[in-house]
DNA sequence: TATAATGGTTAAGTAACTAAACTATTTAAT
DNA sequence: ATTAAATAGTTTAGTTACTTAACCATTATA
């Protein structure tokens, strides 16, 4: 017990080293293919296509947004303006509660977010090709662990 | 071999799925945290401490920091600039190649990165101290098929 | 039924980014 | 050797994305 304990004290630096090599660079890769494929074919920031893949994945109203991208709701709120003038979302009614706006993908927000979606999962599919079953495997469940412990518990 | 193949095929879905419904978030919750520590309390922003950070690992001139943070190497430059106006960083010269600035850490640049790394990791760690062992080896070799995968290659 | 809390917007100002044009230096080509 | 091309970095001007503060509308609480 106590050496298991200790274990883990030494790997929890490890680990958070290992994050913070890993993470920041591999991140902007990854941005930088959408912002190659979004703005430079699609005329569309990087931050507007998260919102509309959010938007798709549930996360339907300004402050769940603001949440997740952990920024104010006033700038959620510019960049919705813009994605519905665009035409790519629109604003609807919640007869529950009348605050609450719920925001839902136009069909053609749909289908552009398809498109920017299937050619970045294209180009990182090509990136994992020569990945091998249990890294692959480590690399979804290291997911999992990640999202149970900084997103879900949601405390500052 | 033709079924290992179908399987990586079909887990690379997986893989991919689980990244992006998991990177963006920990990502904007991690750099809450460093926002909440850099610019409440030590007014500098968090593009700024990832500056600092990245020029004490080794990545000393305006063109590697604009490749790491996939940025333009003028929008680097401007925020070098400030930097060196809060005397956190100085710009040298490389006798080799005069076209080269390293960039360096003052002291003072060293004792502000320490104190907000310093922070940030035992907020990292206190999320982080549920985790069991295989938990933390599984991130830790996530992150290093992940680099592996997506930064050193450097192909577009 | 007033008060507080929540959801969202607007307005004004700031910070961070880009593109384009530039200087200085080094490398390659003939 | 000399020119041309490539590399490293900066400056300028303009854009985008963000913040704070004040605000309205609605719902929850005391």
């Amino acid at each position: 017990m106590l050496i298991t304990e200790n274990t883990t004290e030494q790997l929890i630096p490890v680990a958070i080293e290992a994050f913070w090599s890993t993470v920041p660079p591999v991140w902007n890769r990854v941005k930088g293919n959408v912002r190659a494929i979004a703005v430079e074919h699609y005329d569309i920031s990087v931050e507007q296509f998260h919102i509309l893949r959010h938007i798709r994945r549930g996360l339907t109203s300004v402050s769940e947004l603001a949440d997740v991208k952990q920024i104010s709701r006033s700038a959620i709120s510019q960049a919705v303006d813009i994605l519905v003038a665009r035409g790519l979302i629109c604003r609807r009614q919640n007869v529950l509660d009348r605050r609450n706006i719920p925001l839902e993908l136009t069909e053609s927000g749909n289908a552009l977010l398809d498109t920017i979606w299937e050619k970045n999962r294209a180009w990182m599919k090509s990136r994992m090709a020569s990945l091998t079953e249990p890294d692959l495997h480590t690399i979804t469940a290291a997911m999992e662990i990640l999202t149970r412990t900084f997103v879900e518990p949601a405390k500052s």
